[in-house]
DNA sequence: TTTTAGCACTCTCCTTTTAAGACTGCTAAT
DNA sequence: ATTAGCAGTCTTAAAAGGAGAGTGCTAAAA
């Protein structure tokens, strides 16, 4: 862990490099920002920074740009209270005097999040979730292995392997069965996730098949889902620094007329039913490493059936996009509730 | 007019221009296409063809590139023959085999048109067009004026003011109405558009009247059109040449996201019924001044519906993507007619 | 009268040079 | 443990130079 002094300068010089774009030098630092220490200490600090990760050195004589490693350590412990203009919460509320068809309520949310960020909206479709469980069931394979099968409404079958690092008896697997079956039997995949991946769980159920069946669920989800997705103001990124480059340009365009890719990421936080923030490389695609995306999801009365979410620079102001992601999903969600809401 | 060596000369330019994105110098032509005429010769004429604008020089001492109206000169009366590679044909022809919802099927459309020509593809929703006339009236202002007054089954009342070169009795103007009443009531405003607009018609009504009544129902269809485009390929423009340009793109990405700006382009196509082309600055829209915009219409059974387009560089093969553009057109409304026709 | 050879001139584009400026890392002093 | 000072590195912008491409014009040839 980082010590205070570290911290402080990790978190000013990120602060810094998001409004200036600019490599954050130990001058800067020490005369823009009155820390108290010499450029020299500063530089010995941000020295010991790099090597552990937290900032790049663009070229020697250069400043120190934060690395995803920095971000996320910036994200997690060292953000300032979530800030929200005024502006952006009218704004999410204008989502209340939209009574336009479903489908374009979703739009103009897109819209809405990519014209007050300057970023890009994104929002998933509605996930029907139709699917329901048939059948839990297990074969032992001994040697401490075991195959989970999965049994759905609609005939799909998927097994997976999982290896335990405790052996269970014949007697401990039929309870689970039994236990499993009788509580989950007819119930909406997407319910049973959201059940099993809670911390707290009133079931015996040794870590290892836990998980593998979440693992199985989470295939079965990814396969049936909706993976129509709007996606608003592509043009607009375009005025940011990070892309003033025509290759990245095209590579990102690429990706984003890619409905599946979109449509995947915003699924993963649909699945995980909360707000969510990846940073560059931790989203797993190359053309976005420059990028960060916020996601969170929107629910129907008590039922999440979908996510909405933003893709900008990594040089965002987080503590704002993070709120405003935020608010956007609540009032969305309220807004459908009020409107279609049983 | 052209004498045949200007027009061979220019041809030649065009054709070569669109194949190496170099400005063509006289060199260039009498060397590599051996016309027989030395490059002083071509020198000569380049510059009478660029003196009546149908060339542009870049700079003093490069060569030429045809200006919007040598394209136009060039699709107008210099077109080879219609060339439609096998491949294009393949592809058209697999729009037989999507079988997937209307709205699925027009938005696969949008996305053969780019993939297969790397340009971007458009299409334009279905009109409903349900709208009919209720009543054509008119008032003689006299001086030789008369204001034309349409009113639709939608109750929207529309009216134009119209100068004639001859003066009509009162006579005449009882007879129009009622021929024109009696002929059109209830009929469908497009169906009115398209008879009226074409040529030859057994009706005798003054020029004037008839140019100010489809203005006023192009005025109220255009009004009551339906929006919504898909556009499909917009990354895949940022290969061709013209589009290096970080501003480029940028301006441009804000055009093709405007809707409005897209959809009422494919409009226009769709009220003339028929394979449209616009070069350069004959689209109107600054942005797009070095794209050209071929558009033709899909119909279900006799019923034009709706348009389809293609937008790309100016600097394109205009041959093939005339061909391949009405060939999109005429199988999509062969399917949809199989489909969905009655 | 039309065509062409030849040449001076222009402009782009690429490379090289030069210089200024920004920071760092390291050393030695505090 | 901190800091002043300085040599060294790297970027960036501007300036300079030179090659190459192509034209327009003139005067000669057809």
């Amino acid at each position: 862990m980082l010590d205070e002094r570290k911290k402080i300068i990790l978190k000013i010089t990120v602060k810094d490099y998001i409004e200036s774009a600019q490599p954050v030098s130990s001058r800067i630092l020490a005369k823009k920002y009155l820390l108290g220490w010499s450029p020299a200490t500063i530089r010995n600090e941000m020295a010991d920074l790099e090597e552990e990760g937290y900032l790049i050195q663009p070229h020697t004589s250069a400043g120190r740009i934060p690395s995803d490693r920095g971000y996320r350590f910036y994200v997690d412990f060292l953000l300032d209270n979530y800030e929200l203009y005024d502006e952006d919460i009218e704004v999410a509320n204008s989502i209340i005097f939209y009574s336009i068809d479903w489908e374009g309520l979703l739009r103009k949310v897109a819209e809405l999040i990519s014209e007050r960020t300057a970023f890009i909206g994104v929002v998933l479709f509605p996930q029907l979730d139709k699917t329901t469980l048939k059948k839990i069931e297990f074969i032992d394979l001994k040697e401490d292995a075991v195959v989970i099968i999965v049994t759905t409404s609609t005939g799909v079958v998927k097994e997976k392997i999982v290896r335990l690092s405790n052996s269970m008896s014949e007697e401990e697997f039929k309870d689970l069965r039994i236990e499993l079956n009788s509580r989950f039997e007819n119930r909406k995949l997407q319910e049973i996730y959201w059940t099993l991946s809670k911390e707290k769980i009133d079931l015996k159920i040794p870590i290892e098949i836990k998980n593998g069946i979440l693992d199985v669920l989470q295939d079965l989800l990814y396969t049936e889902r909706e993976e129509g997705v709007f996606v608003a103001g592509v043009s607009k990124i375009l005025q940011h620094l990070e892309f003033q480059n025509i290759n990245k340009v095209k590579t990102l365009l690429n990706v984003l007329e890619e409905e599946k890719i979109i449509s995947s990421l915003l699924f993963t936080s649909y699945l995980r039913k909360g707000l969510t923030i990846l940073i560059g490389e931790e989203i797993s695609i190359p053309e976005l490493n420059d990028c960060s995306i916020i996601t969170t999801v929107y629910s129907l009365g008590e039922n999440t059936i979908g996510s909405i979410g933003m893709i900008g620079p990594k040089r965002m102001k987080y503590e704002r996009s993070l709120a405003f992601v935020e608010l956007i999903g609540k009032t969305l969600s309220e807004r459908l509730t009020q409107l279609l809401g049983d």
